[in-house]
DNA sequence: CTGTTAGCGCATTCAT
DNA sequence: ATGAATGCGCTAACAG
């Protein structure tokens, strides 16, 4: 634990004191003045604020939101921001963020429930509005603590449990079966899968999960697949495929874990001289801009992960209060066609 | 302006008084367990840490940060979150973070630095330990506040110009002059520009004279160039590349604004049959981790991101005071060779 | 329309 | 080793 960073004693520390001395007028005015709350002559606002200006005043928030019990916070809890997916949600949250007074702290669990605990209780302490996670696998003290909390509490991404408040996200489980049944319509049998780490990322799990229960609604199954232990990115993906190709060459279609995966799957092809789709179909998940972009349009199931981050906070700004009823929210999917199957 | 926040009326608010109280020992001693300072008897610190987790009291940060004038918060004011490179910074700034007990509040510009000014106004009052931003390019009210704020001050990604206290990242002008010289040694001799908007990114203009630079110093110049006045993205670059091809079919070898357009190219090159680096060669910027795997890898300049947001939390981790003298930390950049160029 | 009073929850002297 | 008193800077009643 680092040492505390002590505020500069800046002796020019500025409060509402200062500058009701120096306006003439109490501290409770110019306290209303700067909350735009409660009526005041134009006369004295001017006054006031153009001392304001003067002297550079900027209200502590600190002591603001203890005095008045309110909160300016909104606490942020994501994995990682390595994968893309996040900081799009973010955006999606800073958006909405932004005709409000709120402020969002952000922290990072590295796909780690006990650091998550850490996060969370770290970011409780600041009194927030809320706080927004990702997925639904807490430990039992973090579940206790957001209980115990009483703030809105949403949880992101997923939305195949029953949430503590709120969910936002897709149906994982679901977009893996309509991925599944779309591919068997276009008459593949032959099927693989390419992945990476199921434990560090369960909806890649509940995918696979739907897609194998499509597969076998049609009587059929995963033929071959290629895990990888760590996560996902291009050049997994890329060496994944070439392991399937090799371990199995019937295959006819595989589908990727995500569209990182799958554009390696594309860029193996490309570079074997593999000819998509004829000789090998390839099936992503995420709708990542970049897979529009190749030669060949990734196929794909789109998700809109600014959406989540948008809707969750708007989903918490209806009320401070929870509802007596769990609430999901389904922000959908949609299948690209897409030109690689 | 939204509604505020106000935090639910829990009936069940746990303070020092409460765990005091039940403990029966006094606040200071509740205090100053949670805060491991001062000395304190076995006896009740077990005793009173039992009934801490029994109530599952969390201290309020908000009134502690108050009270002892100390900052727990560090304000990061980044433009987006969709250009990749802001993500990575972060990461960074969080892992740089993960040791301390300090969190980070994030908002983003948009470019825009009216709503700099306006992220910055609402993050010094919550009186962070140190601010982070991207760039030089701040407006002077903003520069004002950061004066008189007294706390650390980072400019981050950049460092070809003088900081209001620390900066750290690369030098653009110098890395697009290498870029110039490196390109000139392999023996190109027609050059072609594709770039995205430079207002918006005021680094990739530094590069475009670094690379200019470096050209004249051998007689040469741009021949031709494709600009788009939107942000970077691997779909601009595709299109802008076959701008560039029809329009200068005579360049050589095209510098991109950075690794997202090169990628465009790239696709652009593969989808119209042109062969890489023989009939045309791409260079990009950023390394980003997609251009290694590319059936060809591009040929880019590495810079260090993550390290940018390190650095960044270290130096303001050395003092929580200024410097008398402005600190530059250069974190460098590299060139990958690659197979386009 | 403006001022006065009394905390918000905790950390920090200073006593004991 | 522990407790009591004071105030951080501001907001929220309430008076006037």
């Amino acid at each position: 634990m680092a040492p505390r960073q002590r505020l500069p004693d800046r002796k020019s520390k500025i409060t509402v004191r200062e500058v009701a001395l120096r306006a003439e007028v109490s501290e409770s005015t110019v306290s209303r003045i700067m909350r735009n709350k409660g009526l005041v002559a134009d006369a004295t606002r001017e006054k006031v604020m153009e001392t304001v200006r003067a002297m550079g005043y900027v209200p502590n928030r600190i002591a603001g939101s203890l005095a008045s019990l309110d909160a300016f916070l909104v606490g942020v809890v994501i994995p990682s921001l390595s994968n893309i997916v996040f900081p799009e949600v973010l955006q999606g949250i800073q958006s909405a963020l932004e005709p409000t007074d709120l402020q969002a702290v952000i922290s990072t669990t590295d796909y780690n429930a006990d650091r998550e605990e850490a996060m969370v209780r770290g970011i409780l302490a600041w009194k927030p509005a809320a706080i927004l996670l990702a997925g639904f696998d807490h430990t039992d003290a973090t579940r206790r603590m957001l209980d115990q909390s009483g703030i809105r509490v949403v949880e992101m991404m997923d939305i195949d449990s029953t949430p503590i408040d709120v969910a936002v996200g897709t149906s994982h489980r679901r977009a893996g079966h309509a991925i599944g049944r779309h591919l068997i319509q276009r008459g593949y049998r032959r099927f693989g899968y390419v992945g990476h780490d199921w434990n560090a990322d369960r909806r890649a799990r509940l995918r696979y999960d739907g897609i194998c229960q499509a597969l076998a609604e049609s009587g059929l199954t995963i033929a071959a697949q290629a895990l990888s232990d760590g996560p996902s990115s291009v050049a997994t993906g890329r060496a994944q495929t070439a392991r399937l190709r090799s371990d199995a060459p019937q295959v006819e279609v595989a589908i990727y874990s995500n569209d990182d995966m799958a554009v390696g799957g594309v860029f193996h092809c490309l570079g074997a001289g593999i000819r998509l789709p004829d000789d090998f179909a390839v099936f992503g998940f995420n709708g990542l801009d970049i897979g529009r972009e190749l030669p060949q349009p990734l196929s794909t199931m789109r998700s809109n992960r600014f959406l989540i981050g948008q809707r969750a906070i708007e989903a918490i700004l209806v009320s401070p209060e929870r509802p007596k009823q769990p609430l999901t929210i389904d922000t959908g999917f949609e299948i690209f066609e897409g030109a690689t199957a």
